[in-house]
DNA sequence: AACTGTGAAGATCTTCACAGCA
DNA sequence: TGCTGTGAAGATCTTCACAGTT
């Protein structure tokens, strides 16, 4: 082994640092809204505060993409639009198949902001043969036995995993077989990729657990006072303090349907 | 906001970093499925790979918690189980209340993971009257009417928010001056809270713009035959490499139920 | 005067590599 | 011998603070 290899220079994707690139959606829905307010212009300031993240961090994460503020005056609220959506890559349409039509699934199928981007639900994949041809949220259910044909047809490259954790890593095997090198996985399950392939978890016990931690220590640190929630004071939130950045950072959280 | 005020010394919440703690949960999953299967020991290595992590990263995490292993052997799966369970504030019951029953409300309210793991329903709430009794996953779902009594009833101090962007904030309100200190957001808003409460966000949105970008980056970087640039070395799935840690680190992604 | 862009300092997080215990 | 626990080095990320621009 050894090999003093590329130990991955990861990250520096092409000099965009990965902590940027998970603010700038962040950035970008905040001046979307600003634009259809048909605000022309804001301040590192303004858009900071909107993100909920501090002006200093935003003047850097735009840094670097490049320099598209003008001094004394803020960015220009289109042109922000249009260079952000460009350097996510949502300036061309992503065919998504989604796996797994529960609860989860539908809820997903039916999320508004997914047309909306970018993003095109190109298929809903189910197992069970009874869910087949019947439609959620207008788009009809595949059964899984289509799974490579579909994923072939669409070109599709993005899945989005909402099956129960034990169906998600054969689903994953399979959807990376035809083709998909990103996946966002909702079922508690690590899953294992070959390289190339890039995985997101979301997991809503983890999310849970990380908040029982806090919560935990703030109930510890009010002792002193007596009891009641929240004193006068601030039991500290630990992490994520008021209004500032949301989400701390931690990695993941994850979803399962019944 | 500003106010040079104890500029969040955050994090340190005692000790334990935040991102040790972000991945307590995945090594607390881990070890129970070991434990299902009644084995009595892991090393770092062998539970650092059922986790997705390396093991350096992992002996780090635990150092932190203690010495809980055995040089030359391992750990004990039990009482690490134990010893997380308990950091993590697991150990006793959270009730918690889901508001917004809709596709993805009612997803997790299915959730099993819930219940299992020191996490109890205390109610599902919803602002449609049509919805009010219903059941969902067994549990009768309420009227907004009633929240601020049913926080104080339950002393619930963790809220999910999975109603639409437009209600989040002001549901989020209510139940902060409730009582609540932690919520987990689903709705893509960034929501303002007073200090002391924390807020974590699971954005839907956010975690496909993340890919789409890397998935853009592959698709750049294959075309490598034309301009000048990545010689003839792999694609490179940029961040998250393979099988190692899964969920770069981002923060945050949303769902927003129909 | 107002605000961006950024070098440099600081804070965190990760990885190395090896001393030390069972 | 086998594997943990950890100081130290590296890599990232955040924040400061101010020069530079309109």
């Amino acid at each position: 082994m050894a090999t003093g290899r590329t130990h991955r220079p990861a990250t520096r994707s092409r000099g965009i640092p990965e902590a940027t690139v998970a603010r700038l959606p962040l950035y970008l829905r905040a001046l979307t809204a600003l634009s259809e307010r048909s605000v022309p212009t804001v301040s590192s300031e303004e858009l900071a505060a909107a993100a909920g993240v501090n002006s200093a961090k935003l003047r850097k994460d735009f840094s670097y993409l490049g320099s598209y503020g003008t001094r004394g005056v803020g960015y220009d609220v289109e042109y922000l639009v249009y260079q952000i959506s460009r350097e996510l890559g949502l300036t061309q349409d992503w065919p998504v198949v989604i796996v797994g039509i529960g609860n989860l699934g539908a809820a997903l199928a039916n999320y508004g902001g997914f047309a909306s981007r970018g993003f095109r639900v190109a298929a809903l994949i189910d197992a069970d043969p009874a869910m087949a041809g019947k439609p959620v949220a207008g788009i009809p259910v595949r059964h899984t036995d289509e799974l490579e044909k579909i994923i072939e047809d669409n070109g599709v490259s993005i899945g989005v995993i909402a099956t129960p954790a034990g169906a998600a890593q054969p689903v994953c095997d399979r959807l990376v077989a035809a083709g998909v090198t990103s996946i966002l996985n909702f079922a508690p399950t690590v899953l294992t990729v070959p390289d190339g392939v890039d995985v997101r978890k979301v997991d809503l016990s983890i999310e849970l657990q990380i908040l029982a931690f806090h919560e935990q220590r703030k109930a510890g640190e009010e002792t002193a006072a007596g009891d009641g929630a929240v004193p006068a004071a601030t039991p500290r939130g630990t992490a994520a303090d008021g209004s500032a950045d949301q989400g701390p950072d931690g990695d993941v959280p994850a979803v399962m349907p019944a």
